[in-house]
This record gives C-alpha cells, structure tokens and sequence, in this order.
DNA sequence: TAGCTAATGGAAAATATTTATCATATAAAA
DNA sequence: TTTTATATGATAAATATTTTCCATTAGCTA
C-alpha cells in the first residue's frame, strides 16, 4: 500500500481511500474499466460515487501516470503507466494480460518506411489462451 | 464503382446508393468513424438517415467484410479488409495511414512467450507525420 | 489541531451513442 | 413488368457515457 501512497504523492494528487483503492486495483488487475473499477469498489466501499472514479481517472490521465487502452469489442481500460509491453488479448474469454515483446525493429521499419517521427507503438495480439483452449 | 458493387453482391447485400457510397468513401478515405461516414456522405446526398448508417455498419461488420479500428485518443473507425497491414497515427493531426510491417516475428515471439494459440494482431505506431514536422 | 483547499457523494443534467418503429420506397427475382 | 422481400428515412426511444453542481467531508500544511 506504501508504494501507491509515493506514486500518488510523487504525482502531486492528494492521497485519498478512493485513490489508493482505484489505483492498487489497476495494479492488481492490470487492466480495467471505468465501471470494472466503480463496481468491485463499491463492494467494498459502498459510498464511492461514480463521478469520483471519472474525476479521478481524468486526474491520473493528466498527471500522465496512467494510460488508457482501446481494444475491439471491450470498453476503453485504463492501466498504471510501467514498463514498455505489448498485449495479449484472449478471444473467447476477453482476458488481457501483458507481454514484453521486441518492438524495435518494428519501430525502426516504420521509421524507415514511412518518415513519421516515431513516438511510441502498441502492439495487441490476439489469440486463445491456454485456459480456453 | 462497379468493384463495389462486386463487394457488396459477393456478400450477398443489396446493392443501394447508400451502400456504394459507404463502401467508397471507406475505401477512398481508408478509416472512418460513423460519425465522418454520415457527415460526408449527406453533404451530397441529403435524405440519408443516420440509423441507415448504423445498420449498415453492423451489417458489414457481420458480413466480415468491414473491420473496426480503435485508437486511443480517436472515436472508433472502420476499415475494409484487405491485406494484413498495420497503423502509423500522427499524434498532431491524427491522420491514420496503412504501412506494411512484417510481424510474423513478433507474432511467433508472442506464441513462444505465452502459450496462447495466435490468431492475429493489431501494431500501432504512433508519432509525427511529415507534414506535421 | 486549526484552517485552508481540494476531494467526495449523490443527484441531475448534459452528451453521446445506438436501436426500435413503421410507413414508404426500392432492389432484384420471377 | 409485377411481385416480394428488404432497405430507407425520420423520429423517438432506449442506452450509455461523462460532466456539473454544491453541500459536506477530509487531507494536509503550518
């Protein structure tokens, strides 16, 4: 719990009950939505109120130590900001989770072939997990 | 044009002016929210109603022969599909081009990694086109 | 711990998105 | 052509998403 009170700080944003739960749920989680994240804290927390999750994922946005994700067929999720990874998205069950793949020599084609200015890539790939094989 | 009637009676859809211009605009423009679709398609032909758009959509989307796109940051967009290929993004203008990128590697990286059976993937690149240089 | 500032909750409102309804029009087969 | 099944348009309605308002509560600094 330490460690989201320090990234909460470190990022100038008072560190309240409702914070600390949205964000070490996207750390446990991983990836989650808007009303992923409102509904398994209201479980436990039964005052949460819609519009703090809003006002606060827009704080987060902001403060750029979180980022959204957009993935065909699921609702936008949000994740904590970390190392460069790309994304497995199951098809059957929907389950998103992290890989660390190569993306530089992707980069560099692109870079190559295209004379954008790379900034950043994303990569998802989709497939079956092993769970739903 | 005809080619477009090719498409659309190869998938066993009536042939209408609404549908021609969808699919051409598609294929000119390459990637398009709904919202641009119904906006540049009634500027030349007025009667068009919005839920005709919608229900077209959905119905090439189940026909599998359109495909949705989402970028962070972008309403969601369609495309035909064609040729596997990949997204640059200008993070200044937020135009979308097509680039062909080899991520046979990365796909087969990613089945080492993760046991997941493959089926497709989806590389983003993001950066600043030339013309916003 | 007092005081200031910002966050929260709860509700409503504002937007946005998508679907349903149904009378009319039209594509395509006979 | 005529017929039939389907598509369209216009509107309303249903959903969904996000923001606003403001009184109350609660972090946090001094």
């Amino acid at each position: 719990m330490e460690k989201y009170i320090e990234l909460l700080k470190s990022n100038q944003i008072k560190v309240t009950p409702q914070r600390l739960a949205i964000v070490s749920l996207m750390d446990m989680h991983g990836h989650i939505s808007v009303r992923e994240i409102f509904d398994k804290i209201k479980a436990n927390f039964p005052s949460l109120s819609l519009a703090t999750v809003y006002k606060n994922i827009n704080a987060m946005l902001e403060n750029n130590f979180i980022k959204e994700l957009k993935i065909v067929g699921q609702d936008a999720k949000y994740e904590l900001i970390k190392e460069a990874h790309s994304h497995m998205i199951c098809q059957k069950c929907g389950k998103v989770e992290d890989i660390i793949l190569d993306t530089q020599k992707l980069a560099m084609a692109a870079a190559d072939k295209s004379a954008y200015q790379i900034e950043e890539s994303t990569v998802q790939i989709f497939g079956v997990c092993p769970a739903c094989q």
